[in-house]
RNA sequence: GCAGGAGUGGCGGAAUGGCAGACGCAUCAGACUCAAAAUCUGACGUAGGUGACUAUGUGUGGGUUCAAGUCCCAUCUCCUGCACCA
């Protein structure tokens, strides 16, 4: 008899072995092929590892276990993406270095995944705080800054009140801050920015050419809103000026009745003497101003407005004199901030020409009464009252109209983006310092990159100042420099970078991680570029997936990386609710830490329940039965080496199984569906025992598969069986597609499709044969006539009668 | 509103258009035990029948098909993301 498995022994001692052998290395043989296995890297939080971090984790570390087994060449790194709000507010209230903060977290986070047994090469870790990383941090923004994409600029930003610091419009949500919570407010600061706008049509392009689950690469698309309209003059009557509005409906331009400008639009100033009711005017723009962007949008059902009285705009396409007003339900900050209204066919319009008792002209026929109803398809509709694009389509007015406004020189085709540029100042400590001096005569001047690291200077205090300045910029004796160009006075930048720097490029890194020359080495990086798998949450789907595909295509741009596109193949997986199906959290009371699994259960057993829980990209809520489910089975593979016999071949009876099983569980793990791996695998120990026995050759196979999910009691037992070497440099089981079909199978008999018995018979009989054999079994049900009779292989006989 | 996804036993969840409910959990019964736990064996959608069985069943209503959880049309609910983007 076994003795029981004793999983802190047994985890404990392989763990150990593994890091003597060095046994996940990366090998630094080019010639083998390769494959790159990416997990996102953490960030080190103070409360250690959640129970979702191993969801991924383990899913990729399947993949790379395999691809090894398979004969690949394996780069599964990990690292510490540790710059950070948390890791500063908790420096600040206990008056900690963050760096010791960090390196305490990554202390801690380190040993909780290595008691989880994951294949990581540690000796490619990295960390975004670590200077010599950050330097190339820093070089690429350089990069940016030559070529023009990043600048400085007055903008008003999101300013979240609590955190003191600006943020990304992604990182705005429903009007509050995303890490805290707080509300978020319009301030005008000088900012740097990031020309992410410059790359939009870039990044939809680049979509095509990967492999992205499809809601990933919806979103992106989305994200980046690209829409194909065009520009239009609108003249103002007895003015030089034009209004120029931007239309993805400029068939419809017969039909504009009136022109929207948004608050901010400069001609408002510009013609302020002239308006005559510039009080009410100014007063709307006072209202709108006070509104964040999150009020504006809630209160979207219901349009304000006020019109400028004085003024008046001619309609190009008839010559026609209209009003024009000023509302907040057109931003300027999408295409030119100033619409002209189509009340008929845009339901915007059409509910503000309601409300303000403006005409309603049909120009496009096919709907109901625009009067009454909206009409905004593009699909069906006819031109009306539009002159010469009288009967066209919708699709070939727009085109015939912006002929004609190119030929007319009042308008021309365009193409607008949702997409903003990236605001990249924050006004922190613990982030990569911007590399830049001002200077009174030469303005901003990059540093010399032989300047690089420009290390964070050591300060008194992390507190974020209340002007809304960095805390660097108390320490003058670093703030006060030269400026590198002219040697004259100049002051370095206080602005630190976002947390999304240091993770735009890591995965390069890990390609080299320890070179001082450059990023990483052209060798390197042709050798194990692009990334051939990229797991990660689908949070990230538009802050750092978009963001580092801007930064490698830009690097890609300069001959730095060799593809465009930094992934091959990305997938996302759900995430771990509590019991009661609710986001864990300290203040639900549902946390689940993945120690105490651990230390009770067997990282094992925590492995392979975070991989039996459900679809892989579904959330899925934790359940401690189900944990003690999976240690059941962990122990009944176990205890299979007490019926286990010497015999190395498969036995007769389950050979058609085993080569079932090693087909799905392989692609299973390809597919993600790991779930049913593990069912797989738990239906086939179930046969083991019912004939309480299994074949060492079955037992091998068993273990092997098992092996990338349940790596240590596996290895535990290939020792204990008596095999040579280690489990983890054993091949991957074949199979033979001929030997995965039953030699007798059982079908159904139906008849109308209704299943009536069953019927065993040999693979290869032939259809008449089956056809017969059927008929006779259900003999006493086949009263009608037999209009049909369908036979499909191995499946079943349906017998049609009327 | 738009986009993507989901709706299947008591629960988590399986099903290239081909025997719905694999696998696991819970529950019940039996074995082992003085007893319990653990372990092993078996039952387990619903309704009816002592029974082999019969009927019915994948959110709802239609349709296509010899055959629909799966395809088509309509509809409801839930989740996720985006949202006055002209």
């Amino acid at each position: 008899m076994s003795e029981i498995y004793n999983h802190r022994e047994v985890e404990t001692k392989w763990q150990k072995i593994w890091d003597d052998e060095q046994a996940f290395a990366t090998s630094e043989d080019y010639s083998k092929p390769k494959y790159f296995a990416l997990v996102e890297f953490p960030y080190p939080s103070g409360q250690g590892l959640h129970v979702g971090h191993p969801r991924p984790y383990t899913a990729m570390d399947i993949v790379s276990r395999k691809r090894r087994m398979q004969g690949y060449n394996v780069l599964f790194p990990m690292g510490w993406d540790a710059f950070g709000l948390p890791t500063e507010n908790y420096a600040i209230k206990n008056q900690i270095h963050p760096k010791i903060v960090t390196k305490n977290n990554v202390n801690r986070f380190k040993e909780q995944l290595h008691s989880l047994g994951y294949s990581f090469d540690w000796n490619r870790e990295i960390n975004t705080t670590d200077p010599e990383y950050y330097k190339w941090t820093q070089w690429i923004f350089l990069q940016l800054f030559k070529k023009g994409l990043a600048y400085k600029t007055e903008m008003p930003i999101n300013w979240c009140t609590s955190c003191k610091v600006g943020l990304a419009n992604e990182e705005v949500v429903n009007g509050v801050c995303e890490r805290c919570g707080s509300e978020v407010v319009r301030k005008v600061k000088s900012q740097w920015m990031l020309k992410i706008t410059e790359y939009a049509e870039k990044l939809i392009q680049g979509l095509d050419t990967v492999d992205y689950v499809e809601k990933i690469a919806v979103s992106q698309k989305n994200w980046i809103g690209k829409s194909m309209g065009a520009e239009v003059d609108f003249s103002i009557s007895g003015k030089e000026d034009k209004l120029r509005v931007y239309t993805t409906r400029c068939d419809t331009l017969f039909g504009a009745t009136y022109m929207v400008v948004s608050p901010e639009h400069p001609i408002l100033d510009k013609y302020k003497d002239e308006i005559t009711n510039w009080a009410a005017v100014e007063e709307y723009r006072e209202q709108a101003a006070k509104k964040s962007d999150f009020e504006r949008s809630e209160l979207a059902k219901d349009k304000t407005g006020v019109v400028i009285e004085g003024l008046k705009a001619v309609n190009p396409i008839n010559e026609k004199e209209i009003p024009i007003f000023v509302s907040d339900y057109v931003l300027m900050s999408y295409g030119t901030g100033a619409i002209m209204a189509v009340p008929a066919h845009d339901e915007r319009d059409w509910d503000f020409a309601k409300k303000f008792n403006l005409p309603i002209i049909e120009v496009v026929a096919g709907g109901k009464d625009v009067q009454e109803e909206v009409y905004t398809d593009v699909a069906t509709g006819t031109l009306v009252n539009s002159g010469f694009l009288n009967g066209l389509s919708v699709e070939e007015a727009k085109k015939k109209m912006i002929e004609y406004l190119e030929e007319k020189g009042i308008g021309h085709a365009k193409t607008n983006y949702k997409l903003r540029d990236w605001v990249f100042s924050r006004q922190r400590y613990w982030g990569e310092p911007i590399p830049i001096v001002k200077c009174d005569k030469c303005g901003y001047v990059a540093i010399p990159e032989s300047e690089l690291p420009l290390e964070l200077p050591e300060v008194e205090s992390y507190m974020p100042t209340d002007t809304g300045e960095s805390p660097l910029s108390t320490m003058t004796d670093w703030v006060n420099t030269t400026c590198p160009c002219c040697g004259g006075p100049a002051k370095r930048e206080t602005d630190t970078m976002p947390q999304w720097a240091g993770s735009s490029w890591y995965f390069l890194r890990y390609t080299d991680p320890h070179n001082s020359e450059a990023l990483a080495s052209k060798e390197a990086l042709e050798y194990w570029m692009p990334v051939d798998w990229y797991n990660g949450g689908m949070e990230h789907t538009t802050l750092h997936l978009l963001y580092s595909r801007f930064w490698h295509r830009f690097l890609y741009d300069q001959g730095v990386v060799p593809c465009p596109e930094p992934y091959k193949k990305r997938t996302s997986h759900g995430m771990i609710l509590g019991s009661n199906g609710e986001k864990m959290s300290k203040s639900r009371g549902n946390v689940v830490n993945p120690d105490d699994i651990v230390r009770e259960y067997g990282a094992d057993t925590l492995r392979t329940y975070e991989m039996f829980i459900g679809a892989f990209d579904l959330s899925a809520s934790w359940q401690d039965e189900g944990v003690k489910g999976c240690r059941r089975f962990l122990d009944r593979v176990w205890k299979l080496q007490d019926i286990m016999t010497e015999e190395e071949s498969y036995s007769a009876d389950l050979e058609t199984k085993m080569h079932q099983t090693i087909k799905k569980v392989g692609s299973d793990f390809e597919n993600l569906k790991f779930n049913t791996a593990i069912a797989a695998m738990m239906a086939l120990i179930n046969e083991f025992y019912k004939k309480n026995a299994v074949t060492k050759g079955e037992y091998k196979t068993l273990l092997t598969l098992l092996n990338p999910v349940a790596p240590h009691i596996t290895e535990e037992l290939w020792q204990i069986i008596g095999e040579e070497g280690r489990l983890y440099q054993q091949s991957w089981p074949e199979y033979e597609e001929a030997k995965t079909i039953e030699s007798t199978v059982e079908i159904a008999v139906q008849i109308n499709g209704k299943v009536k018995a069953t019927l065993n018979i040999g693979k290869d009989d032939p259809k008449e044969d089956v056809i017969a054999k059927a008929k006779e079994v259900i003999a006493d049900k086949l009263t009608g006539t037999i209009v049909k009779e369908i036979y499909v292989p191995g499946r079943l006989v349906n017998i049609v009668q009327k």
